[in-house]
DNA sequence: CAGGATCCCGTCGGATACTG
DNA sequence: CAGTATCCGACGGGATCCTG
């Protein structure tokens, strides 16, 4: 995946690399404390194509938020749940999801 | 502005749309709190070019974050500071980047 | 089942020049 | 001084189809 250019090494935005964009903090959110199957992933969110689910997946592995469990049984089947790092990203997350809540309404996508 | 496509209304996506971007979390903290003119945003932003510091600064007066204060002297002048909302957002601000900080080295944006 | 390949389009952000 | 106007390339993300 790639960065953000980021003047001054500015670690917000170094964060947001990682959690901005459409999908990762819902599918960590997703995830939560369970593991999870790539296709139950996709069951959760539909909208979510298989070519963005997986690639986000990687980008999220390789940042070392998740794991990746593959088991070489027949059917194929893979597996994810949180890294310690992932799980310490998660009360973040709702620090920003508080401040999201109690300062914008549902309402404000139709807004603007 | 426009808002990323936010399936389940989920409040991170939400906020991120708001304080996502390249710029939005520097200019925050570049105005700070103080109340400051736009050239002096621009030189402790070089990299930053006008038409994009005044795009994001609109967006963050429609937001609500910032205040756009404009005297009718000559030479024109225009000077921005927090909201109060703007305010608040500070502190979510200082946990995104603490986690950034302490999970990721300066280091991770020349490792991808 | 879990993805990869391909094609496509909209938006973000940069460069440069211009203006009341 | 504080912006606008115009042009442009790069990237994110979607749709569809294919495969070990």
């Amino acid at each position: 995946m790639r960065f953000i250019d980021n003047p001054f090494q500015c670690p917000v935005t170094r964060t947001m690399s990682i959690i901005g964009g459409k999908w990762k903090p819902i599918i960590l959110n997703c995830i939560g404390d369970k593991t999870i199957r790539f296709g139950k992933l996709n069951q959760l969110m539909p909208a979510i194509s298989n070519k963005v689910l997986s690639k986000e997946l990687k980008d999220l592995e390789s940042l070392g938020l998740i794991n990746r469990l593959e088991s070489d049984e027949l059917p194929q089947r893979v597996e994810y749940n949180l890294t310690d790092a992932g799980i310490s990203l998660m009360p973040v997350l709702v620090e920003v999801a508080n401040w999201g809540n109690s300062h914008f309404a549902k309402q404000i996508e139709s807004k603007l």
